[in-house]
DNA sequence: GTCGTTGCTGGTAGCGCTGTCAACGATCCT
DNA sequence: AGGATCGTTGACAGCGCTACCAGCAACGAC
């Protein structure tokens, strides 16, 4: 009675301990680490605090406490399916756990990516996972002064911050040329678009499996700073067919590419895999029913996503990964569009770290 | 000198206060409301705010004011496509403006939409950006009492909670089979997947209009619940082929149930549209790249999410639409794979609200 | 028996900001 | 000229929670 109700009505931690016959403090100590108090205190405050229907409050929390229950994520794209993907691993992650996702989007911008840090960093986030490993130098400095855990996913490099999860873009674009020369290609095209860091290494990573085996040539490199698109991959295919007439195979860097490669062959009539090969990136969901299905380097965007996630929410409540850079590999899946046997979908060439793990992706799992 | 520091050393408002020469209160009134000061105190402010780097803290601000500027969006998905556009546009729309955005993930289950819903009014959002018109009656009810604004997005319907932006997907489907007539197909099947609500509506859509041309067939419908995929699309089709051979045009309930439909008769070599016409439903960047170029009802995804996130945030603000409810409307993009013609890519049917501008749907943007 | 030691509990004092109200001078109206 | 009104500013008192430290009982070691 003599309580004064906040004008909101809302229930406070002052009269769920009340209620359980505690001290407030006692009541909050419940609900941050629970084995702390007597079995006899926690089912009485539990009970109360289920009968009133307590819902913490979280500002006053973060406010009290000088953290943020928050992990800042920082993506460069919410368009690219690989992102989304990733995505979908971070949030399941986070479900359950205490922590909420705060998502923002650098759109390739390793600039806007500092100025997001910052204001992320400013909120004293919980964790923070970062795409990448080409951040500005301030960023990095921002990211090594910063006291919570990190984790940069999406490829592996050197000198992590933290925590790193991901896969080396140049081994799997080396893999996905070695399939082709192991199919008998020689004249292999490169088709790319956007060019961020990671298609970049994937280029480096074609040109120098070119290289090793003598038969690079810059013209057959075609790329654009556009945003990818199935309808880009068909108008970059007819530039490098203008170029080169006479490519014998084509490695697009991810799959939308590759399809708009598909179409642009059928709409030619070039017979695939016949007269031209064809290797995507990322082995999205479509590439297995494709006509032909097309071959592909399968990457493990949700795991990544959901194991950097995982392992975040492990290291700030201190229990730190031992091993704190994972490599989750990658795979050449093979099919009908680089296959010279036209068979259908056993692997090929697999290339990992540590931790080659491969796991069912959920694709269109919800 | 006697001002005590916080121990992470972080600049406070009274800091910038203090420089600035005016109260605290003074200084936190130029963060909400510059206007109210005089322009000596506001110039002064600001360049102390600036020259000590000030940030504030946003967990203090919650406290006090007892609101947060958060807008919580609920979607049933992270994978669709659809949604990714949507979620882009509500993105682009809280840039620059002091909101931020707390996704949470429904999984297509109303009961789960509940219980998010629980927790987000628990820490009294800003505003509220909700996926469809189909909450349980619980949810109905706490989105009535919440004392926050609330948009409505995907669709349009009868008893907006607030604010309602989307399309009719009912008519939207009645005119994609519109279509079909038009180009002189008669026994058209339905493929679709996962059958959320709105799935559901474009069901009921293509019946009605079959119905009302005396050509439905409870097996011209081939439906799971089963979340969607390219691959999907072929095993579906493959269904309806065996329990309809003779039918000559399939309406798609989304375009990767097209775009696996359209392998799939590349598969068992069947002439589109010769044989049999596609028409899918969201008109996603590859339907005009493919080939033969597969006909589809462009809906303005983008749009709904920006728009969505722009009336919420003008709302919040105090200044509400004059126009609560939007009908962003659909357009049948009429194209080869439907058209007995075989014409490329120009408008057939269009249907419409209040509010029918198409826009160039900024695909693969970023 | 005294002195830690451990396990649990509570009191006090803020965290950094804003709502509310009051005060003040300047301006306006009659 | 007097009062009302407006625009601008500041003092005060929390918002709901937790960090910190102190207290207290139970226990074992010497």
């Amino acid at each position: 009675m003599g309580r004064k109700r906040t004008k909101s009505g809302k229930i406070r931690l002052a009269e769920v301990a009340e209620l359980a016959g505690v001290s407030p403090i006692t009541a909050s100590r419940f609900f941050r680490n629970p084995e702390a108090l007597s079995v006899a205190k926690r089912t009485r405050v539990e009970s109360a605090a289920r009968e009133l229907g307590y819902v913490p409050n979280l500002a006053a929390r973060a406010l009290a406490s000088q953290r943020t229950e928050v992990i800042g994520v920082l993506i460069p794209s919410l368009t690219n399916n690989v992102f989304s993907d990733v995505l979908r691993g971070i949030y399941d992650a986070s479900e359950g756990s205490r922590y909420s996702i705060q998502l923002s989007n650098t759109r390739y911008s390793i600039l806007q990516e500092e100025k997001l840090l910052r204001l992320f960093l400013a909120q004293k986030p919980a964790g923070l996972i970062v795409t990448g490993i080409d951040q500005t130098t301030e960023s990095r400095a921002m990211l090594e002064a910063a006291d919570c855990p990190i984790v940069q996913i999406m490829e592996i490099g050197p000198n992590p911050v933290d925590m790193m999860i991901g896969f080396s873009h140049y081994d799997a674009a080396r893999a996905a040329i070695a399939h082709l020369f192991a199919q008998g290609h020689r004249k292999i095209g490169f088709v790319g678009a956007r060019m961020d860091p990671r298609v970049q290494r994937r280029l480096d990573g074609y040109v120098s499996a070119m290289k090793d085996a003598g038969l690079f040539e810059q013209r057959l490199v075609v790329t654009t700073a556009t945003p990818t698109s199935v309808t880009l991959g068909g108008a970059l295919f007819t530039d490098l067919l203008a170029r080169q007439p006479g490519i014998d195979a084509v490695f697009c860097a991810n799959d939308d590419l590759a399809l708009g490669v598909l179409f642009e062959c059928r709409r030619r009539e070039i017979a695939v895999p016949e007269q031209i090969a064809i290797v995507g990136f990322n082995d999205l969901e479509f590439m297995a029913s494709a006509v032909p299905t097309l071959t592909s380097v399968r990457t493990n965007r949700y795991e990544m996503g959901n194991t950097a996630a995982t392992m975040l929410i492990e290291a700030i409540d201190g229990r730190r990964p031992e091993q704190p850079v994972l490599d989750l590999g990658f795979k050449v899946i093979e099919r009908q569009s680089s296959s010279s046997r036209r068979s259908d979908g056993r692997p090929a060439a697999s290339g990992a770290g540590a931790a080659n793990k491969m796991i069912a992706l959920p694709n269109g799992q919800d």
